[in-house]
DNA sequence: CGGAATCCAAGATGATACTG
DNA sequence: CAGTATCATCTTGGATTCCG
């Protein structure tokens, strides 16, 4: 089986994300929304359940973080377990594709957490 | 000179991000803001003046943009250099630091618009 | 416990007009 | 051309309440 996803060569214009119009801004939406990114670091660790992604995560509320995991599940980039027990017991998880995701946005904080010294330093005011 | 970016290894807990009094915070706000992922893409093709990036990111306003421009040189990503003649001329590019996060955004705008195909199947509803 | 629903405050964004 | 200022609006986000 060949790969389906079309490389994009390197100087190709992978300059479609600027089309208004094109779903990659909506994805992006969703994956650099302001809780989306910490979400997807955090399940870069592995499955967590609601509570522990909202003590995890910090200052989100339960609405933000039940809508952007929706988001998320609705991309296909989350995993959504429920086992129909009482208390009820939720697990979320990263597909295939959150991964990769993952790994890209991972890759971003860690660069800024780890130039946060520099960055600091060439603040400005 | 050895450089003072402390590496993070794989197992660190770079759960910093998570501290809700990190600056990380900040800066990751800064760059995933709606208009700071493509501003910064846009940038990492060179030197460009202000109408230029309004056409190019298209669809956002000039109080956004100068806004989004502001905070990304106030971070030290974006150099702006103004040549004081009439009509003015204003010419914005990337820093070394800017370039830095630079690329780790625009591997995740590659991912996301490499990986649509995928996306887009996957999705939901 | 893990949500859904509602209401409301705050912030982000946009349209327009004006200026150096 | 490259903004700024102002005002209108639209979207986010949070607090609260209720339910299975």
């Amino acid at each position: 089986m060949q790969t389906d996803t079309k490389h994009l060569s390197r100087k190709m214009r992978r300059g479609e994300i600027f089309a208004v119009q094109c779903p990659s801004r909506e994805i992006l939406k969703h994956v650099t929304s302001r809780w989306g990114v910490l979400i997807l670091v955090a399940l870069m660790e592995g499955t967590h359940r609601f509570s522990e992604l909202r003590r995890k995560v910090g200052e989100v509320s339960e609405k933000m973080l039940a809508q952007t995991l929706q988001q998320l599940e609705q991309d296909g980039f989350v995993n959504r377990v429920s086992h129909p027990v009482v208390p009820p017991h939720v697990e979320y998880s990263l597909t295939p594709l959150g991964l990769g995701v993952g790994q890209q946005v991972e890759a971003l904080t860690d660069w800024i957490e780890m130039n946060l010294p520099k960055i600091m330093a060439a603040r400005q005011s």
